[in-house]
DNA sequence: TATGAATGAGGATTCATTCAT
DNA sequence: TATGAATGAATCCTCATTCAT
């Protein structure tokens, strides 16, 4: 019992610990933000976050890697859910994508600051990131097998869409609602996606 | 005392800085960047670089503005030189930034590890960002205005165009050549301003 | 934040580098005195000291104001003792300062390296040097009261008694011993206060 | 006559420089002065700087050397004028020591911020002072011979006058009158000299 | 496990000094 | 002689990380 207290503690304790992380690392540069500041926006000592994290760079990424690994959940929940068509499919996942960037708009900003460098987490977190591409080309492919869509390159096309997230909440193109912009973006790439190939095709 | 020194206009000098500056802030995160390195690479002294720079952050956002000052040029001399039609405006504006993001790919690595903050000169660069979307929107409203695009909003899509780039140098999808690539874009983008519309409406 | 950490009372600590800084001050000048050194002398290490002081001056100060805070409480702790005559308690706070100068050289040494400039540090040390010309001050005045001592300037002369401490040292008549000082000094205060006004009323 | 012109010229220069460099080793501490600002201040180049003085310790010696060599030569023209007695001479230095301070407030305030250290026009100015100490003393010695002053350490004493002065422009009684000063202190310093002999031997 | 005082490596920045012009 | 752009040694200070409690 006493060890199960102990581990639900834990998890809230690192949770206060991303979370406060993802809210700086998302509002500064990496290097200005202090882990002092982490530590004290989360309600823990300095020498706590070497409990849950091996270093600051592990924490950033491990920051990101949470967000990603949520996200992928959530879109793979949502498709497993109801078998549809590789359309329904698609636009289910761009919204779920801004969903999530509205939702949790920090984490689309940590990107922004992301320092370059390798580690094993950082490792993690472009495998979690490549999961989420992997994951919207197979929707596309099954979409250019069952001949609803046209696309001479599936996987730029994948890349693309996160970037179409990222572009607008970037440019902040004020106080946007998401749900005008999960239809833009919808009808942006099924556009592309439908008309390109029959088009050519046909004329 | 207001501006400091500055204004020495050894050009060849300042440009060897930034273009090793550039590199540097490429490959590795703002803070892992020493300006000792920055020094050696372009073969100045440390000293040399706070004639010509107010200080580290200056000489980040100098490099960013320096290229995009220099991709906004070379459109407006691209759309300049010969009138066309949106169409054709639109696609080598899109060739003209797929050229330049493969011909300087620091530049759009550097904005990977982009520390935020304010300061004169970041705002300059974000003016020049902001250049770059106006121009490509004035393109795709000209387009609209002439009935030869569809779109509901263009300024979201303005932002896209960047980002689709960037997205497929991101994903590096490996040893992409710049041709395919500004030809995926352009078909991408112009068949979701062409057709969108259209269809709706023959629907 | 405000404060930053501070007042974490390990006074031995802040203690030992206080007086490794008092002696270091003393021998050379402020631009000088490295910290890494302070903090070698004070047996802790450079980062320490930021911890018990906010930088160079923040310490270059302390060590003064400290110097001065416990001159001037001796001072109070002798005259409360024994309530005596103007005479004798001039007498008393002379050879006290005397004596500190003597024991604690290094901070009337410090002095002579006085770098100008305004923080709060300095306007408290200023205010405490203050505190010790008004203690004479008000000595001289009690005397003039009494009509022991006759001058029209107190004022000046409360100044003058450290100054002549300071030259006495900064002269550095060669080793002269700290009792003879002390008597010259005192002969030549007095006589100077007792006899101008008698002397200027008799002729 | 090109020779001649060009030694004003420089003797023109080198003065600039030196007055400069006077108010601003007065107002700020010794590391705070920066040899561009005197430059500046003194219409010169920062190269030229060097021209006239070894380094920026010279340039710092030399401001007190030429500062101190005038008064000692003032106060040796004043004496030579006219032969007087040990009282007239004294107090005639006083004077003009009180005057020069005044009038050249500046050099008594850059002593504030004395650079401790080894150098050799450093010692040229410690000489110097010498000189103005042995100057005083030598005044008060003839006194002593001539009965008109007792001491017993006549070489302290001698130190004390400058640092009378001295300690009245620093505790900044404000505002204080020149002649009022020089009398003040004329009355204490020979009042001192002049009754305490005779008082004891009285008694 | 939790803490935060202590640490010291590390790096941005300054500025006296040089030297080519 | 006069200059000021260039230099890089020198040093303050920061802050991630450790470890005794």
């Amino acid at each position: 019992m006493g060890e199960k207290t102990m581990q639900v503690t834990d998890k809230q304790k690192r949770a206060n610990i991303l979370s406060a992380a993802a809210v700086l690392f998302a509002t500064q540069a990496f290097h200005k933000v202090l882990l002092s500041d982490v530590a004290e926006k989360a309600g823990v000592g300095k020498g706590t976050l070497y409990i849950y994290f091996k270093n600051k760079e592990d924490l950033y990424f491990s920051v990101l890697l949470d967000g990603f690994s949520s996200l992928v959940e959530r879109i793979h929940l949502q498709l497993d859910e109801t078998t549809q068509g590789p359309m329904e499919n698609l636009e289910q996942t761009i919204r779920e994508i801004v969903r999530f960037a509205f939702q949790d708009r920090h984490l689309f900003n940590v990107m922004r600051t992301l320092p370059i460098g390798m580690s094993i987490i950082r490792e993690r977190w472009l495998e979690k990131r490549r999961e989420l591409i992997d994951l919207i080309l197979s929707i596309i492919t099954q979409g250019i097998k069952a001949g609803v869509f046209y696309d001479p390159h599936p996987e730029l096309t994948a890349g693309y869409i996160p970037g179409l997230v990222r572009s607008a909440l970037l440019n902040g193109t004020d106080g946007i609602d998401p749900d005008v912009l999960s239809r833009h973006i919808i009808r942006f790439v099924t556009t592309a996606l439908t008309q390109s190939g029959e088009l050519k095709a046909t004329l």
